[in-house]
DNA sequence: TTTTAACCTGACCAAACGGTCAAGATAAAT
DNA sequence: ATTTATCTTGACCGTTTGGTCAGGTTAAAA
């Protein structure tokens, strides 16, 4: 190979690992979602991902450090996702906009959903701290709005975290417990006319249940 | 130890038995709860039941019987607890006695709630069968009772497994997802105030969702 | 009292586990 | 062309895993 035909920079090295990394994340998502931190195994990680199980290591030092990158990773890209919840337009705007978008989350990144309910089942060991600060300032935030609208009369009175568990457990289930609404389907997955369905009915449901439609 | 002091019949034995057997289920319990099937192991859950391992495998032969036996127990109580579905009474009736037995099971049996949810988002390779016979056949027949309450416009014509899977979903939240519900509530587990707080406001939001208030 | 059947457990085993390492391959920099 | 830094991987290591077993104890039956 020549110098004209290799990269600028060192480019092609840099892609080599980019590649690699994140054949391995990709791996340890799928095995971490189906098995949680102690039940999966950095073997079948690799067989999955493709590479020598020495190559996961050579990437990343630990099990538990590829356990903390992939928390991070499905963390902040819920953050991205799920959590625009935008309190300047009007109640029933906010919320069916609220839990269409954390449905479209479970439908587009099952994985990551599946990982964190093994988290928090397990107890938050890795993440507790997390949950308590980033979290829960997020969540205590939107409790501030739903009561503002409620003293407003804008939406029955109802105990705010409780409305916002059901919606962290409604659309969580769709992901999490995706092979059981597949059984009680006749084994088929949910369509996308059905899940489209399936949507429409929880903020429906919600809406009116709080006094928003 | 004379003859008169000894149980009749060999109950002495039997009660023998019976202790170590419960002993183990209930560690086993615990710590499938928050293990999952791969991820707990024997040597745990001697300890916890206080027996030497070799014990374990003695009442229960290999870790996998361990398991099924476990969930033939959680199936078998949520079938006598949670499926109370009786359709005699009027449909806000029914259904504010279906989602306060939930959740009431979810507050007095965690484990058996997080046990049922490794096993599904694992992809029930334990369960498949069980789902989809037993209870897929008792959804099927209470979604027909919903279907004949919504023809005789007795309640809004919710898609009704969205429904059924919204009430699976919120109840076993306050189990499954419990510690991060202590978490939010500033580290502290919801007190039986809070929780039947909890409750009320679950019935309320899902009743008046579905056109029953 | 003797026999028998059930209970108990420390010690052990092969397999699987997370992780290491030396030695080689590749590509960038000199 | 040579050096240097990174990438690659089969072989290996100490520990943990599910499970076994021989030899013991206990209590019911004969």
């Amino acid at each position: 190979m020549t110098a004209t035909h290799r990269q600028a920079n060192g480019a092609h090295k840099a892609a080599i690992r980019q590649e690699n990394e994140h054949l391995i994340l990709a791996a340890a998502e799928r095995v971490f979602a189906d098995y949680g931190f102690k039940g999966a195994t950095t073997a079948r990680i690799a067989e999955i991902a493709d590479v020598p199980k020495a190559n996961v290591h050579y990437y990343f030092s630990t099990k538990e450090m590829l356990y903390r990158r992939i928390m991070e990773d499905v963390c902040s890209h819920w953050l991205d996702a799920a959590m625009t919840f935008d309190n300047s337009a009007n109640p029933a705007e906010v919320l069916r906009g609220y839990i269409e978008a954390k449905m479209d989350l479970s439908r587009a990144r099952p994985h990551g959903s599946r990982i964190w309910a093994h988290e928090i089942i397990r107890g938050a060991k890795f993440s507790s701290d997390y949950i308590s600060t980033t979290v829960k300032s997020w969540l205590d935030s939107r409790v501030v709005v739903l009561n503002r609208w409620i003293s407003e009369g804008k939406m029955d009175a109802v105990e705010p975290y409780s409305l916002m568990y059901m919606i962290f457990a409604t659309t969580q289930h769709y992901a999490d417990f995706a092979r059981q609404i597949e059984i009680f389907n006749n084994d088929a997955p949910l369509s996308d006319a059905q899940f489209a369905e399936a949507k429409e009915n929880v903020v429906r449901i919600i809406l009116k249940g709080v006094g928003l439609s």
